[in-house]
Parts: structure tokens; C-alpha cells; sequence
DNA sequence: GGACATGATGTTATAGGTTCACAAGCCTGT
DNA sequence: ACAGGCTTGTGAACCTATAACATCATGTCC
């Protein structure tokens, strides 16, 4: 099994079959439409497609360049209303930190995440921690604070990398 | 004692003298930096104390909008500069989820800072939990992950904004 | 005190990120 | 075919942030 790979001309650790995230992840976002009856159109499969390419926060303004370079004139409110709609359909996340989006892995079930955002390899990771949710809570609580959308987003180094710089 | 008060022309809940809260904030930043033998000043001590104003984050072009009202020319990176060197004393964090800047209330102690944002009244109040600062750690460790920096914002809506709401 | 190194600020320009407003197109039900 | 509503195209503007280079202030060492 391979640990290493070629992805988007970077190396990735400890690599994986990426198309099945791809797949899975649009078959995901094609029930979840289905579900709420709201049309999963091809721009959106596009751009959806395009975030997943791999497990990396991506820029607005790099889907804008690969739709350009996929023939067509692309300008920012297409690119924006698209993630618009993926984010209202919680199919994929804003990383504030980085003004970046990422795939949800698990969209349709109804959660708050937590990213690990690896400034290294640049790989985010979504997290769901019962007892970090809970800690959150807690703290609005104590406060009398009713919370409605949390930002969690940790910086550092991922596993992968603080095990490559070892072996380095 | 005064449970409301008008502050820039907006009605502020359970208010209190905020003059101490600058003065504080200034006499801070003022000790931090001598301690760090780093100069505080009169441009970072003017924007200081404009981000002081109030409890809400401060937005860069509002700071410079403001400078160039007293007069002089201000440009961006002026203002950036000066953030900058605020955040990196602790004397200033940045809002991730509002491009926009708040004072620390107790620069100096190391500590992480998570932030209660009331979308309602914008009021930010940092809080430092350390179950809450735990369980992060927590979370960041079951992925072996190592967090070099976090960032944690909780919008909803405050205890005051609830219970005027409940009055109203 | 004068020369120098260093850090702070000024200035111009540009890059990066997001939204507005209006036009045009495309589905869907009738 | 038609109306109404979502979806996309298009141009412009706005907000956020940084690069690069010039100038100025401050402290130090002799």
C-alpha cells in the first residue's frame, strides 16, 4: 500500500485512493440536494468536484482560474454564489483563518466542526469532538451566551508531518 | 448605577465607566512594551486606544478612516503596521470570522483566548476557559496533532441581548 | 556632537477577497 | 406557449491586506 503519492504535483503523506472521497463525496452532495429539493447543477458538481481534488482548504480564486482555464469566461459571483449554496447546504465549510473552503465529509448529518489545519502539508482535517462540543458549551453557558455558529480552527502540525520531520 | 448608556451614538446594555477600561488598556500596553523593550508610540497608542472605543471589533479601514479624520493622510499600510506590531505585543487579536481587531483585556499573562461574539449588539468578550482550553488540547492530541495556534469564535447572541429581548 | 545602524512611518501601487446590481437564460408547472 | 422563479453571466465596485521603496526619527558608539 502506498503511503506516499503524487497529487496536484505535491507530495502527499501517507496517501490514500482519493477518487473514492471524490465519488463519495459527490454522491453525498446529490442525496443531500435530493433531499432537500434544491438542483445540484453542473457548475456546482463542478466546483464541488474541484474543492475535493484533494484534502486541502481551497481558494475562491483558484476555482475561478481552473474554470477559466476550463474554457469560458468565469468571474467571482459565479464562483461565490456557488459556494453560497454548497455552504447552505452545509456540503462544504469556510475556513476563516485561511479564507479558504474545504469538503465536508459528513454532510447532512447536523454537527459543528472543528478543523486541524496542518501548516505544513496544508492538509485540514474536520473533527467532531463530543467533548469539545461540550467544553464549547459549557463556556457559553457560563456566560449566558446562546451560541449560533462557532469558528474552531487549530493551527499546527499534523501527524504525518511531525513524523516526516523525524525521519528527516 | 448606570445599567444603560449611550456610546458613539449607540445604545450600550449594561454599561459601565469605559474610560477605565482605555485607561487601563493604555497604562497595559504601556508596561508590556517597556518590559518588551519594544516602543509604544504615539501612532500605536492612538490606534490602540481608537480600538478601545468600545467592546466591538475594530475594523481596519474604520481605524483608518478615522486617522485620516484627525487629520494627515493615512494609508493601509499604516494602519496594518500598527496591528501588527499590536498583536504581536498581545495587545490586540485579530477576529477571524470579522476581519476585524479587538483589545486584549489582560495582554501580558500567556493565554489563549477564545472569543464570545453577540451578533446582535457586537460586543466581543474574550473568555479563557481551561476546561475549554483542555479539551481543545484534548481533541488536537487524539490526532496527534500539534497546535501551534487556534482560533475559537462563538457567535450568538449575549446575555444582555437575551434579556432585552425578553423584555422588549 | 557627529556618523551610523536600526526601527518607524510615509507613499504609491497592487494583490487578494467579496458583494452589488442588472441582464439573460433555463427549468417547471399550467 | 406562457408566467414565475431559480440560476448564471457580466461589469463594476467595495473591502481587506501586502509589496516595495523612500524618508524620517531614535538611540548608540566613538
Amino acid at each position: 500500500m502506498a503511503t506516499r503519492s503524487n497529487f496536484q504535483g505535491k507530495t502527499v503523506a501517507h496517501s490514500h485512493d482519493h477518487s473514492i472521497c471524490i465519488d463519495d463525496a459527490l454522491a453525498e452532495a446529490e442525496r443531500v440536494c435530493a433531499e432537500h429539493g434544491s438542483r445540484f447543477t453542473d457548475l456546482r458538481r463542478r466546483i464541488l468536484k474541484m474543492i475535493w481534488q484533494g484534502h486541502k482548504a481551497v481558494k475562491a480564486y483558484d476555482l475561478l482560474d481552473q474554470l477559466a482555464t476550463e474554457g469560458g469566461s468565469a468571474k467571482p459571483p459565479t464562483v461565490y454564489r456557488a459556494l453560497d449554496f454548497l455552504m447552505e447546504e452545509g456540503l462544504v465549510h469556510k475556513i476563516e483563518s485561511l479564507n479558504a473552503y474545504i469538503g465536508c465529509p459528513h454532510p447532512g448529518d447536523d454537527h459543528v466542526s472543528q478543523f486541524l489545519i496542518c501548516d505544513k502539508c496544508e492538509n485540514v482535517r474536520e473533527v467532531t469532538s463530543d467533548a469539545l462540543g461540550a467544553a464549547v458549551m459549557g463556556a457559553a453557558t457560563d456566560a449566558g451566551f446562546k451560541i449560533r455558529r462557532q469558528t474552531l480552527e487549530l493551527h499546527g502540525v499534523c501527524a504525518d508531518c511531525q513524523k516526516d520531520a523525524r525521519a528527516a
